[in-house]
RNA sequence: GGAGGGAUGGCAGAGCGGUUGAAUGCACUGGUCUUGAAAACCAGCAAGGGCUAAUACCCUUCCAGGGUUCGAAUCCCUGUCCCUCCA
């Protein structure tokens, strides 16, 4: 959510700003609502405050023993008045919080301008040389895969589309990513585990930007009550909605901050308007493991949060020696929440393409404000909003599939990666 | 499965129909004292919003949503969460 002094005051440099992000709104409505907003709130004030200095004269009147009747008579029709000017309000300020609500943040000015991916801008490649060079014909994952325990038509069976089985070797190279990445994190980059809910509420949504806007992409749950009354949860879309609302509604301390939180979950998402695409293999899943880095930071430091954050994504790619790339996304392409993001792009010699494996983003205090998340500023001695930052590090599923394809050999084998045997029993190759 | 108790400021914790936005303690900030620090003492210290050039002033907020009342942190109903006891 935007800044509501920004919204009010300033309005022009918000629609400027969000044309960059290709989001428009009708100004006048917004202003003209504004205009209501006002003269109905003075009005609804003066009535509440007519209210209560007569109910504490009736207070004092009462407690010297007066009579209150004629008190009481010049009070009777104030209450419905009130009644009527407090609906209109309210009628008039959910509809102000409805648009405010559905606002995306403000990109960044270092985010290059751009309409879709294909401006998104290359920031660099790992390793140097390009990605590696096959002296055979490199197979994609899938066909691979099958050979080595990965059954679509099982998944199919029990869940149906978009989703797999994975027995056997494989799926312990899977487990063995998970807890590599949870390793590393924690012991070389000083994140806090963090195990977390996978089914959240709609407030949780909201404070991360997922709600109200993109129900249409999360899978939704009922519990019933006694009285047949549902109350709605969510399947998490991705670990940074638990994580990042552990601090939901809190002041932090200075000496606290940055706040650093690394977890596996497994994540859902309905892909709604994405039929269609990545229809073949483990790409794009209704159910993935993910390991989502989270970062709350002060103002100042948040960018140089991004940049940290990023390279211990980048990290993990090192290590498994699996090539990538690095790009800022345009302001087209950038989430509803983020200020500004970066990719980490993984080499996928079976597409022959780089591929999303990581999305790293500092939303600024977008999303603290929905959530009322602040820290008390030493400098200023005020709660101000702080700045939430997430990344994955790395999405398991994905880097199953860059693995699969990048240490493929020409027998069908898959050799393992050096940082991953001691985590297969020194196994160093899937045959 | 049954029976109770609770949710109040950054934290702990009083208040249980009428100047209570809320006692008290801790924490925090400023000051006195001190070579400096600690201790002690004095003072200040919630958030959000409206109006405003800015003060002033006004409104809202004591888990959430309804209700009773001229007036609700306080009474009633519903929900959520926590805790205790019995099975």
């Amino acid at each position: 959510m935007l800044e509501s002094k920004l919204l009010r005051g300033n309005i022009d440099f918000v629609v400027e700003q969000l044309k960059r992000r290709n989001f428009s709104f009708d100004v006048d409505e917004f202003n003209e609502l504004e205009n209501q907003r006002k003269k109905i709130q003075v009005q609804t004030q003066e009535l509440q405050n007519l209210r209560n200095t007569k109910s504490k004269s009736i207070g004092q009147a009462k407690a010297s023993g007066e009579n209150i009747e004629p008190l009481l008579q010049e009070v009777s029709d104030l209450g419905e008045k009130l009644d009527n000017a407090k609906a209109e309000l309210q009628e008039i300020q959910s509809k102000i919080s409805d648009i405010a609500l559905s606002m995306p943040n403000i990109p960044h000015a270092s985010v290059p301008e751009g309409n879709t991916e294909d401006e998104n801008e290359e920031v660099m490649s790992w390793p140097l040389e390009g990605p590696t060079k096959f002296d055979f014909d490199p197979k994609d994952h899938v066909d691979l895969g099958v050979l080595h325990g990965i059954d679509f038509a099982a998944a199919a069976k029990i869940s149906g589309s978009r989703f797999v089985v994975i027995t056997g070797r494989l799926a312990k190279l899977q487990r063995a990513l998970t807890q590599f990445m949870l390793d590393h994190h924690t012991e070389k980059n000083d994140y806090k585990e963090t195990y977390a809910p996978y089914l959240v509420n709609a407030d949780s949504l909201m404070g991360t930007g997922n709600l109200p806007k993109f129900e249409a992409d999360l899978f939704k749950t009922h519990l019933h009550g006694e009285e047949g009354e549902a109350r709605t949860l969510y399947l998490i879309p991705t670990a940074e909605v638990p994580v990042t609302n552990i601090v939901r509604e809190s002041i932090l301390n200075d000496s606290e901050l940055p706040l650093k939180f690394v977890a596996h979950t497994p994540c859902f998402r309905s892909e709604a308007g994405s039929y269609g695409k990545d229809t073949r293999g483990l790409i794009r899943q209704h159910q993935f493991e993910k390991v989502e880095l989270v970062q709350i930071s002060r103002p100042k430091e948040s960018y140089d949060i991004l940049e940290e954050l990023t390279n211990d994504a980048e990290g993990i790619l090192q290590l498994l020696e699996l090539p990538y790339r690095k790009v800022a996304l345009c302001t087209g392409d950038l989430g509803f929440s983020s200020a500004k993001t970066y990719d980490l792009e993984v080499w996928l010699p079976g597409q022959n393409a780089y591929r999303e494996i990581s999305s790293c983003s500092c939303f600024e205090s977008f999303q603290a404000r929905r959530m009322q998340l602040r820290w008390k500023n030493p400098e200023t001695n005020e709660s101000e909003f702080l700045h939430t930052l997430n990344g994955s590090g790395l999405a398991v599923g994905r880097t199953l599939v860059a693995v699969i394809e990048n240490y493929q050999n020409a027998d069908g084998s898959i050799t393992i990666p050096k940082v991953l045997q001691g985590y297969m029993g020194g196994l160093t190759k899937i045959k």
